[in-house]
DNA sequence: AAATCTTGCAACCGCTCTTCA
DNA sequence: CTGAAGAGCGGTTGCAAGATT
C-alpha cells in the first residue's frame, strides 16, 4: 500500500490560476482557515490539486505578500543570508517579511546567481593582482586565532563530516588541496578594508557563494592557522 | 512584419520531514 | 515501533512576453 498521491494526474485544472479560482480559494480560507489541503479543493469547489492550492495561497493570495521590486537592502540581505544558509530559501524568506521562498529562489536564479558569478571573477582577479603587485602597502590586522573559515560548498560538505582534517600533519591534510588559503579567509575578522584599500574594489563587492564554517575545536583551528597567517 | 531566441516567473514535481493513530 | 497522511522544501519546467535577427 503506497501513499495516496496529492491528486490525480487527470481531471484537475493546471497552469495559471483564474480570478474566479483565486476568489474561491481566498474566500474558503478566510472562512475555514488554512490546512487540510488535500480535502480543501473539493470543499472550496475548486477543481485543483490540494498542493496547488497551498502553493497559490502561500505565494500569492496570503495577506501581506509583497510582489516585485526587491529593494537594494533586501537584495543585500538575500546575498548575505545565502552565503550563510545556502539554498535554504524558506529560511531566507523567513527573514524577509512579505517575501516568499519561491520569489527569492526565482530572484536568485535569474539575477543574483549571474551577478555573483561576475563578482567572483572580479574577486579572483583582485586577489591575483594583490598577490602579484609590486607594492603591497597595506597593513592588515593579524588575527591571533582562526576560529572561522569560509569554504566553497563542496569543501564545506567534505569538512562537515570531519570537523578536523583527517591528518594531523598539515602537509598531508586535504587543506593543502585548497587552491589558496587566502581565498578562504573570513575577511570580516581580519579587516578586508586593509587588504583592498589600494584597489578599486569595494568591500561590498567581495561577495562569493561560500559556506561559513565555525571551528569549535581550538586545536583544529590552529592547524589551519599557519596556512593563512603566512600570507599576511 | 514575421520568425526566432531569450528571459522571467508562476506553477509543478518529487522528495523529505513531521505528526499522529 | 510503524506506516499513512499532512505539510513543506528545493529543483525544474513550461509558457508568455519582450528582444533580437
Amino acid at each position: 500500500m503506497g501513499r495516496k498521491p496529492w491528486c490525480g494526474k487527470e481531471g484537475v485544472n493546471r497552469g495559471a490560476w483564474s480570478l474566479k479560482e483565486d476568489e474561491l480559494l481566498s474566500n474558503y480560507i478566510q472562512l475555514h482557515g488554512e490546512g487540510k489541503w488535500r480535502t480543501l479543493p473539493q470543499s472550496a469547489g475548486l477543481n485543483r490539486c490540494g498542493k496547488s492550492c497551498r502553493l497559490r495561497w502561500m505565494n500569492y493570495l496570503r495577506p501581506g505578500i509583497k510582489r516585485g521590486n526587491i529593494s537594494p537592502d533586501e537584495e543585500d540581505l538575500i546575498i548575505r543570508l545565502h552565503r550563510l544558509l545556502g539554498n535554504r530559501w524558506s529560511l531566507i524568506a523567513g527573514r524577509l517579511p512579505g517575501r516568499t521562498d519561491n520569489e527569492i529562489k526565482n530572484y536568485w536564479n535569474t539575477f543574483l546567481s549571474k551577478k555573483l558569478h561576475t563578482d567572483v571573477s572580479k574577486t579572483f582577479e583582485c586577489v591575483r593582482k594583490y598577490k602579484s603587485g609590486p607594492t603591497r602597502k597595506v597593513i592588515v590586522p593579524k588575527a591571533t586565532h582562526c576560529t572561522k573559515m569560509l569554504l566553497s560548498v563542496d569543501e564545506g560538505d567534505h569538512l562537515k563530516s570531519n570537523q578536523c582534517p583527517p591528518s594531523s600533519t598539515p602537509s598531508e591534510s586535504h587543506v593543502l588541496n585548497m587552491p589558496n588559503a587566502f581565498d578562504y579567509l573570513d575577511f570580516s575578522e581580519i579587516g578586508i578594508e586593509g587588504i583592498f584599500e589600494n584597489s578599486n574594489m569595494l568591500e561590498t563587492d567581495f561577495v562569493a557563494p561560500m559556506f561559513e564554517m565555525d571551528f569549535h575545536n581550538p586545536a583544529c583551528s590552529l592547524q589551519f592557522e599557519h596556512h593563512w597567517t603566512d600570507l599576511l
